[in-house]
DNA sequence: AATCTCATTTCAAACGATTGCATCATTAAA
DNA sequence: TTTAATGATGCAATCGTTTGAAATGAGATT
């Protein structure tokens, strides 16, 4: 299989030179006289010669690989949020490395290992529903890996955090819905264990108490489609709301399920609106009114935060993008 | 930044014994004393000892990582692939790297040089719109560096390839139509250079021309969603087809915004039927009905390939994934 | 002729882990 | 008492690249 590399050695031999000469013809070291430069690079090029990158990493102890750990790829915001982190990264010689931690602690852990042995020289991160302690995210920061944490961050301190305006988010969903008149509304939230949860819980519920008290609104925290969709249809059963306010994607399609077997008409039976990265609430007819919160963007604003970290930066700083409405017709 | 690592050199000072017996104590190597053994270990666990990845990847020569490179991590159909390789991946003690080459031949050559230095064990690969010369690809696999294309693959043989059942998937497909009667069929494909169109447009084609002659399909090469919903507004104008076949979800999500424009109604004005990862069309309401090309299957059957060329495994083999009929009621 | 430049080139020591072989004791066997 | 065997440890080279310092040689200066 691993088939016999080119080294400087080699070349070194061949031209009868020493390889500290070769290695400073490559790197046009201004010692090295014309000629001997001129040699060499053409024998490293027909040789299609190529620094040995394991000997580069022991020597520089820079590998230029950056660590996504999420809880899942299959998910149209991280995706997203991955593929802009990548397109950042190559404009400015890093590679990514990814992985799952499947929403499971000890996977989770197991993978930060996995990614500080792969000497990763930096960190995104959007932890999983069951972390609580944030040790070993610290003790990598400590040794000088800085991480940024991202969509689900950590409730402590000490960490760069690239956020969704969550707050705002769910404020401007709770304007919207205040504003169009809607008095009986049904919110639906994801895990409540996760601090995007409970900031968007209570931001939405403080708007209500505090803007419209006499609304009547039911919270719930379905976890994924299946769940809202069923929740929705039992709802559905005894009385429709004139409202439904969804958190995400995956809760706005198992409403919609619902929607679609009792029949409603939206926004004639029901309003609904939700939380998106975008493309989910714009399949359906008419579309559905969201608040977009871009995971394309937020990758752009994490890889800064991350960028200026690797430069040096020592500045511990949380980026919030900013929330806007998009307006389908479900309201 | 770059904290001091604990090296074995180090634990060796400390404990007053050899870099050698401290590596062979590490290990359980026979040679060490029991007594020894203990003093090591206890100090290596409370000094948190971890091998420095560089300096063993250099003497083994073995990165264990694994590279993906796709035109886009933004796909439902890749970051299933992607998402079930990394599961795979990590149990067998590989890692991932990922790269896009936002189908661009340039980016996809310089993200394969990237892979290549970052010393890559292997590589999945879907080729961009623009790859026509496979050499890149062939000198990588030829170093040692086993390649397995995937959905969109190298229409030349000395490849791996995980397949999708493209001809078979399009032939259930125009088999559904024909067999509901359909006469008037809108079939819209995706980029007619890629192999996955040629295959599935020629079965597709070959299909109907066999078994229904009388009729009348009309083909289209609409590359995203846009361009279909454009254009099947325009066909709507004229002459609304009975049914539509979409080749992937883009095309689909384009072909429902025309629908709805239209204000036909699924199925009773319009039948559509897709290909898909599986999501999109379960969003609808009626559900579309769509033969299922699972990019998560794909990715665990491409890994047990690759992991086969790693073993040593010198063959080629290309293999299919199975595509089964979803019923949604849009037919 | 002796010294001094200067341009080139080579030496050798890193980086950190691994491993064949050599070197010690110590003890058992002759 | 000498030799051999055993157990435990250390030495030194290796992987391939980089780089400070030393060496070489030719030409210029005194």
């Amino acid at each position: 299989m691993a088939i016999q590399q080119n080294t400087l050695k080699k070349l070194s031999e061949l031209l009868g030179i020493s390889i500290s000469t070769v290695s400073r013809a490559l790197k046009d070291h201004p010692d090295i006289s014309v000629k001997t430069k001129a040699r060499v690079k053409e024998l490293a090029s027909t040789l299609d010669y190529e620094p040995n990158n394991f000997a580069v990493q022991l020597r520089t102890q820079q590998s230029n690989v950056l660590g996504i750990l999420v809880p899942t790829i299959r998910n149209y915001f991280y995706d997203f949020f991955i593929s802009a982190v990548e397109e950042e990264a190559v404009k400015h010689g890093y590679s990514i490395m990814i992985m799952q931690s499947c929403d499971k602690l000890s996977l989770e852990i197991s993978n930060i290992n996995v990614l500080r042995r792969n000497k990763i020289m930096g960190l995104f991160v959007s932890i999983s529903i069951e972390t609580e302690d944030m040790t070993p995210f610290r003790k990598l920061q400590d040794s000088g890996v800085p991480v940024v944490f991202f969509d689900r961050v950590a409730e402590v301190s000490g960490f760069s955090k690239a956020c969704l305006a969550d707050e705002a988010a769910a404020q401007i969903a709770a304007k919207s819905i205040i504003e169009k008149g809607k008095k009986n509304v049904l919110a639906l939230f994801g895990h409540p264990h996760l601090s995007i949860t409970k900031l968007r819980y209570a931001s939405f519920k403080n708007y209500f108490d505090l803007h419209s008290k006499d609304s009547n609104v039911t919270y719930f925290f379905p976890e994924q489609a299946e769940a809202s969709r069923q929740l929705c249809s039992e709802i559905f059963k005894n009385k429709v709301p004139d409202s439904v306010f969804c958190m995400g994607d995956m809760i706005l399609i198992g409403v919609m399920h619902a929607v679609h077997e009792a029949k409603l008409k939206v926004p004639e039976d029901i309003s609904i609106i939700g939380i998106s990265n975008g493309l989910i609430p714009t399949l359906y007819n008419p579309k559905i009114t969201y608040v977009e919160t871009s995971g394309f963007k937020l990758g752009q604003l994490a890889f800064k935060q991350m960028y200026a970290s690797l430069k040096g930066n020592e500045e511990i700083e949380e980026v919030i993008l900013e929330s806007i409405l998009v307006e389908g017709g479900s309201l």
